[in-house]
DNA sequence: GATGAATGAGCGTTCATTCAT
DNA sequence: AATGAATGAACGCTCATTCAT
């Protein structure tokens, strides 16, 4: 009984949840007012704070449940012991495979975290930028070392153009268009790549 | 004495705007209140209405005068009849240029042009951005014509990889840093154009 | 239960909009703050917003529901092919009757609706006054040609001099003080017939 | 010189007093902004106030002015021993050269009489009332007790009955009509004594 | 006498949030 | 679980007023 109600109730939250990202990524978070999620979701807004906390809460919980999830994937690349070349390009399609899935949440994280990091709350959006920030620089500084990418760049700007080229996407991206998010991954790295890389 | 009045007027007007990005950019252009700006200003709230019809005008004015700007230095290389490669390289370091000078302009339109296209008064951001599209894709086009850039990829995939690649650096550009703007220009163009151009 | 539920909420709204006629009648719609409404309601200024969309929209509901009663009563009385006395002393009976029952309402539409009337949402005033002014003057004109009226007079300054006699009386009427509608009427009528009908 | 300087300063007030007359009678005081009667004298709000010390202020010249020149009248009127009739004829034509001189100014204070009279500053408008009220109601008491008057109708709706009729012409009067103030007060006295003389 | 720029109080309105039912 | 009604803080904006120039 318990157990079928905690699960239905789960549901439910998921449910509002994907609700209110949708609502967060077409028009903002500040601009999104609670009224509007909660007609999406066919109920009216002090409804919603039977479910949860604040407004807040709900973009919190959004955005740690996608981290995770994000988190899970990058670290079996990382952990897998790949040479930096094939180390970036499995990230990045690990990364287009969560624009797919987690679209909402993508660009509410970037259209909103840097300003949001500031907040306590939300320190852990800092901490997962700076992890992120050492994975792929030490994964490139790796390949310049071996002498699979250039170094006549600064590794910095280098780092900013490869996350930036892929995080975008989703500000354009829709699941279910023409390309899948590996052939999305596919033309990238054969762009970004070729880029970075050392003429052979 | 009215020479100096009149420059004097729009001397304030300049500040004011350039204060009123600077808030814009930093926190959004919904999540900025009228007061904090005039904070900025050393005013109150009420004062910025001697200047400026309303909060969004100030809005229209930076956005505005940074496409005005905008497509006068691109206009100009277009007109200049150079081959598909000296066209993109010139286009990318005009927007460096532009990220350089017009900073928080570009931050501001690069978060809220999506949804300011829809009223009728930002409408303009609609036409630039065809404008914009359409240059890039027929120089790119041109260059895949002429044999200069690959023609295995999506052309539009390109394009957009292209595009965000140069104006998301106006999240992290901040202007007097280490790298001057034709210096970030010559080390995004020497990755982007490996990436799209045919081997020789 | 719905229904009585709808029914508190119907009779919510109708107390507001009381008290908010109230407050127009006697401060003036411009110079009446929702401020001061919400207070005379016991609530705060926010929440008025619940019941009605603006301050506008509590104007012209209480407008319109005051014409509509008022038109309901004339259209009555003209549609029962009275003789142009009769008529008169009719009309005239209704208006104090609308006088006792809606004064608030009255006092603000004597006050606001010259320079409401401009506005498209209250159009409807301009139209109301239309077919007023044409009911009286039909009137009128059908007296004088029947004979029953004064021919020396000038109808359309009969007719200013009898609508305002009638309407003006909102100003100072207060309900249940010492005559009734009925017996303000019947005197109003006395002295206003023997100023227009010919001498018998 | 300084009777000279002194008579063009008298000017410049009367000019400035007669705009911002016509702004109010034609908005209302409230809804009139000192910047449009500034706009209409051809010089900024802030100018204004070096001829007056506020907005108040000038409706307070604007009335008291238009009361002294009305008590000048009605002094005489009041003085001269006429008859009730004759009395109540002199007091309804002054009553109309007024209107015709000072339009604006008795537009004003029909609309904001009542409410400013609770104001100490304004407490000269309830004196005047009063004695407005005792000079009719004692006019028309000596003309029932002479027999001149009908005698059932209750005098202080009587009063009230002409004291509108009058007054109200103001809001739709307009001075070089097609009727001059003597000719529109002697159709208004032929239906008002008509209505309250005894048939003789 | 008049201007230009500012003040400061207050306005209509919005919205996240609360809570009795 | 959800509703209906309310709160209270804040927002964009207006406007009478001030004052150095």
């Amino acid at each position: 009984m318990t157990a079928i109600t905690g699960t239905a109730n789960a549901e439910r939250r998921a449910e509002l949840l994907a609700t209110a990202a949708e609502v967060f990524a077409a028009q903002g978070y500040n601009a999104t007012t609670v009224r509007r999620i909660a007609d999406e979701a066919g109920m009216l807004a002090g409804s919603l704070y039977y479910h949860f906390d604040s407004k807040e809460s709900m973009l919190d919980e959004i955005l740690s449940a996608f981290l995770d999830e994000l988190w899970t994937g990058y670290d079996t690349v990382l952990a897998a012991g790949l040479g930096p070349r094939e180390a970036i390009g499995a990230l990045v399609t690990q990364s287009f495979r969560q624009i797919d899935r987690h679209g909402p949440a993508v660009a509410i994280y970037q259209r909103e975290s840097r300003h949001l990091s500031a907040q306590p709350r939300f320190a852990y959006l800092a901490d997962s930028q700076l992890k992120f920030e050492n994975a792929w620089l030490r994964t490139l500084e790796r390949g310049v070392a071996e002498g699979a990418f250039r170094g006549d760049l600064d590794v910095r700007l280098v780092y900013r153009f490869v996350r930036d080229t892929v995080w975008v996407a989703a500000s354009w991206y829709r699941p279910g268009g023409t390309h899948s998010p590996e052939e999305i991954a596919r033309q990238y790295l054969s762009m970004v790549l070729a880029g970075i890389t050392t003429k052979t």
